[in-house]
RNA sequence: GCCCCUGUAGCUUAAUGGAUAAAGUACUGGUCUUCGAAACCAGCCAUGGGGGUUCGAUUCCCUCCAGGGGCACCA
């Protein structure tokens, strides 16, 4: 079925079309800018404006508008008509034209009841997703949820309207950081300040202990890069060390994911296993001309007349940068999937990093650099200011996750003790207060994470849409009416109702959007206030003692209409939807 | 110094170049013998300053101010 504004867009050039063939015109209306918009309620549904300021001549705006609906839309033949009508004229003086979905419009779209999110314009188009990039021996903190939870809400978006995607953690086990952490480990053995068993057993706070140990020493920094570069060169000692590192911390991840609740990845191709696919690009880079050689021997690209600075491929000591990795990285994924987009959901910080890379890229002539795109988040902070692994300020990520549990826990047990999956609900409504919490924010801005706002149930939060379906869901468990899957207006519809499915039809409009500026906000937006419309609608109508059985049915087929929209966007969140709670 | 991002109500946020800028929270009142009060209703409060483009600017451009980030042979 298609969204209203294409049913609007379609008819509007057709109209157009007709009315010049009636008269002779010469107007295009693919030169016209023609824009659809879901307008507020005292207007219409939607209103279109594309004909503002063409006024000429003898013609006002509301003699032309007043033409082209009563000798365009009004004369012309067209089946999808009965879908939508343009309101009284009285709109054109204010230079819109308003237009009203109709019931039958409403009938045709909940046709098949779930499949009005679902689209096909992502058919044939393959987009690769890197997000949740953790580091070796570091534990996820509430710093990792943002790209996590975008990651995984673009992830669902896209698979709905029929893309293909692959997910990449894209895991960050190599480089000099690493190198230091050898050395630390390495060091805490040898020196005997620590046993192996005593590291093995604890292993991340243990790492994270010796790390911010040897962060302490003055030339930690050239330690590590000796540490890393015997690594990369092949070191048997280091290279199994690294191996045990790479394993705990890859369980940790998977761990992780699955207590988020994240669609599976298709890849964990971590930094190291580009290795060999750096050498030939560091050649070429030379060969061309497009990068230099220094006097001590590291390879640049000097980018600094674009106000990009040196982009460093190899260092002095030869090893290669996280530069030169995501330069084969994006070579692989342009052999291995030929991408319709490549993106990169990584906090901001990293902005000026990636517009290296793709220019870089872009230089060497890499194919597919113009549909890679840094999908950049504003990072997470705590109110007294930024997460520091040194300053042991961090604030883990399971511990957050363990935290909401145990405050919908506590909710669950004051309001509705009886329930009988608690548990199960308990994580649900946990998870969905974090997720909705970081997914409701413009992905650009900062967020300042509290507890007591990540984790609120109350109010423009995840439970409230949570609590919303719920209440709906039952409602049509108490009905004794036999509901016919087909959806049908079967009692005329007041202002109320006619919003409620209004909104729940405009799901897939909201997944373009979403799609169109890799915004997932806008769908957590669209859910709450899709929400709203519902409680103040079941408030307001009483609707298993309503007398009349023709509006009672017709009442109940929206409130399923709006339980199953509401179960849907969650589910494009990554938030499930009980029955109960 | 150069580059990027962000400035909207006390606080946290929304708004696709469109009509009277939308919510939550906080605060003040009201609604549970009526489909579940994690709810609903009412009240209160806002586009950092100045220019420009446009029929129309929170949105685009310039400038100033404020905050954050980056400008590592870290990732």
């Amino acid at each position: 079925m298609k969204t209203p504004k294409e049913i609007i867009h379609t008819l509007l050039v057709q109209a157009f079309e007709f009315k010049n063939r009636e008269e002779n015109q010469t107007w295009r209306p693919e030169n016209m800018n023609i824009k659809i918009m879901p307008t507020d309620r005292r207007f219409g549904d939607y209103s279109a404006s594309f004909l503002k300021g063409i006024a000429h001549g003898t013609e006002t705006e509301e003699e032309i508008f007043r033409g082209f609906i009563e000798d365009g839309w009004n004369k012309m033949d067209s089946d999808e008509k009965k879908y939508v009508e343009p309101l009284s004229a009285e709109s054109f003086k204010s230079g819109f034209i308003n237009f009203r979905m109709s019931d039958r419009f409403y009938e045709d779209a909940f046709k098949e009841s779930d499949t009005w999110s679902k689209g096909n314009e992502g058919a044939g188009k393959t987009v690769i997703l890197d997000y949740f990039q953790l580091n070796i021996a570091k534990e996820p903190h509430v710093g990792h949820l943002r790209s996590a939870v975008i990651g995984d809400a673009l992830k669902r978006v896209l698979l709905a309207r029929g893309y293909r995607t692959i997910a990449d953690t894209h895991v960050g086990d190599w480089g000099t950081q690493f190198g230091i952490l050898l050395y630390a480990y390495k060091k805490a053995i040898a020196g005997k300040s620590k046993k192996i068993d005593e590291i093995k057993d604890n292993p991340f706070v243990a790492l994270q202990e010796l790390y911010v140990l040897a962060n302490e020493e003055e030339d930690v920094h050239e330690k590590g890069k000796a540490e890393f570069a015997k690594l990369e060169q092949g070191d048997s000692e280091n290279r199994a060390i690294w191996e045990w590192m790479v394993d705990i911390s890859m369980k940790k991840l998977g761990d992780n994911a699955a207590r988020l609740d994240l669609l599976p990845f298709e890849e964990h191709r971590g930094e190291s296993v580009y290795e060999s696919a750096m050498p030939p690009i560091v050649e070429e880079a030379l060969r061309t001309g497009i990068a230099k050689k220094t006097d001590d021997g590291a390879v640049v690209v000097d980018l600094s007349e674009e106000g990009l600075d040196e982009a460093v491929l190899v260092k002095s000591d030869g090893a290669t940068t996280y530069l030169l990795r995501d330069l084969a990285t994006i070579k692989y994924r342009v052999s291995a999937y030929h991408f319709w987009k490549n993106l990169y959901v990584v906090d901001n910080r990293q902005s000026h990093h990636f517009r290296q890379v793709f220019r870089v890229a872009e230089l060497l002539g890499f194919e597919g650099v113009g549909a890679s795109e840094h999908i950049e988040f504003g990072f997470m902070k705590l109110p007294e200011g930024a997460m520091s692994t040194r300053k042991g300020t961090v604030v883990l990520l399971e511990a957050v996750l363990d935290e909401a549990e145990r405050r919908a826990r506590a909710v669950i047990q004051e309001k509705n003790p009886g329930l009988h999956n608690k548990e199960a609900v308990a994580r649900s409504v946990g998870l969905g207060a974090i997720k909705f919490f970081d997914l409701s924010h413009n992905r650009k801005s900062d967020i300042v994470f509290r507890f007591e706002d990540a984790l609120s149930f109350e109010g423009r939060t995840g439970p409230y849409i949570q609590y919303t379906h719920a209440r709906l869901k039952s409602i049509l468990r108490k009905s004794t009416d036999e509901i016919l899957d087909h959806f049908s207006v079967h009692a005329a519809l007041d202002t109320k109702e006619r919003e409620l499915l209004l909104h729940s039809v405009q799901l897939a409009e909201v997944l373009q959007r979403v799609i169109e500026g890799w915004f997932p906000h806008l769908l957590a937006d669209y859910l709450f206030e899709l929400a709203q419309a519902a409680n103040e609608f079941y408030h307001s109508h009483p609707i298993l003692t309503e007398k009349d059985t023709e509006k009672r049915t017709t009442l109940l087929m929206i409130v399923r209409v709006v339980a199953k929209t509401l179960a849907t966007g969650l589910d494009l969140l990554g938030i499930e939807a009980p029955d109960e709670m």
